[in-house]
DNA sequence: TTCCCATTGTAACCTTTGTTACAGCATAGT
DNA sequence: ACTATGCTGTAACAAAGGTTACAATGGGAA
């Protein structure tokens, strides 16, 4: 038994059903910056976190992004559990914002283990329950705040993310995953600069705690 | 066993299933505009769509509205579920769009069915996959689209769900239901009349086929 | 060192959306 | 018929966000 599986879902799971995981499931470790899964692609698995994070974008017709929210550890991808059942095309881009470790389950054991297993159909439930709430807050933050209110969030969930207060991107990146232009971002950044909530420098950012 | 009742599920559920939900299951009509569901309730039971539509919405913290999708018959809503299955209190509002009929079912037989009855378990997936994919698209929408097209798009909704090419509304309802103001919607109805898509009228519009 | 290129800062301008104000009109109730 | 009220149309203006253009800078590659 994998150690960091028993500490990731040791509490969830029953000891039967986190061998049995151990078993059929692959053990992945991907760097920063991977793409996991692509708009528009078939998906055979699974994935359940165990370290690291992953953020999970749409798209639009024109290829712009849009971020929807991150998975952390003990969270697995509604959207591709979706999907699997549904047996459809991914709706979104999953990729690694760090260097990440996971489990991927085959489809077929899923389907089985939900008859099977009561702590593993809490855990699906929780799953669709978490990320419908992620996708509620997404759609308040650009339904109802404005770019620079969407902003702060953004550079504070970052910090959270990653567990550093230091965020090492461009506006350029921002202006992606936000959806807006890289002149916007920037005028806004200076703005929070200003206001003494972040400091600027080249390919980082630094958020002041104050 | 109640006809109705048969004709939206019968094709999802097996008859034993029809049978125990016809038993515990309250029956209930509720009239156009009934609030169903308000936010920040707790909620005992959960609704079938048997006929007719309701319409979820999310509210920010300074009470403005934003129309997340429609309910039709053989849906459920997966928010309540998910509420349910949490203990939560109701993070959105439930209106009637039209005269609905719809059964409850309590929170209680729900748990166990899940684990009785896999066309109940699907079910259940089926109604999470398919609000996630509302969802999603309730976001392109807002990311993505601007507020002429988002209108159209509005317009188009209330047609198909009411089977009604006249849209019995006013602008302020229409700005309410989109998060913006009663004169951006008179000022972008204005230009769809011009363009020769819709037909004002006072307290309906009328959806113009060409 | 020198050059190149990605990144950032900033100005000027445009479009879209939001706000305020007010007039005209239809309808229901008296 | 008269009035109050709600609905719609429109103008004028403000604010937010998007676009284009260009300069400055820093760091890596040759």
């Amino acid at each position: 038994m994998i150690q960091e599986l028993k500490n990731s879902y040791g509490h969830l799971f029953e000891t039967e059903l986190l061998e049995e995981i151990n078993q059929v499931g692959t053990f992945k470790d991907v760097p920063q910056d991977f793409t996991l899964i692509e708009i528009g692609e078939y998906i055979k698995s699974m994935p359940l976190l165990i370290s690291g994070a992953i953020k999970v974008l749409r798209e639009d017709h024109d290829g712009d992004e849009l971020l929807l929210y991150f998975l952390e550890r003990g969270d697995t991808c509604a959207m591709t559990l979706s999907c699997c059942l549904g047996q459809t095309k991914s709706k979104i881009r999953a990729v690694a914002e760090l260097d990440t470790k996971l489990v991927m389950i085959p489809i077929r054991k899923m389907e089985e283990w939900t008859g099977k297993y009561r702590s593993w159909r809490n855990f699906v439930f929780e799953s669709y329950h978490n990320r419908i709430m992620e996708m509620l807050e997404t759609i308040d933050n650009i339904a109802f705040m404005k770019m620079d209110e969407r902003l702060l969030k953004y550079l504070l969930d970052k910090v959270k993310i990653t567990q550093d207060s230091i965020i090492h991107t461009t506006h350029q990146e921002i202006a992606y995953e936000l959806h807006t232009s890289r002149v916007v971002i920037s005028r806004l950044l200076k703005n929070l600069e200003k206001l003494g909530k972040i400091k600027l420098n080249r390919n980082n950012i630094v958020l002041l705690s104050s």
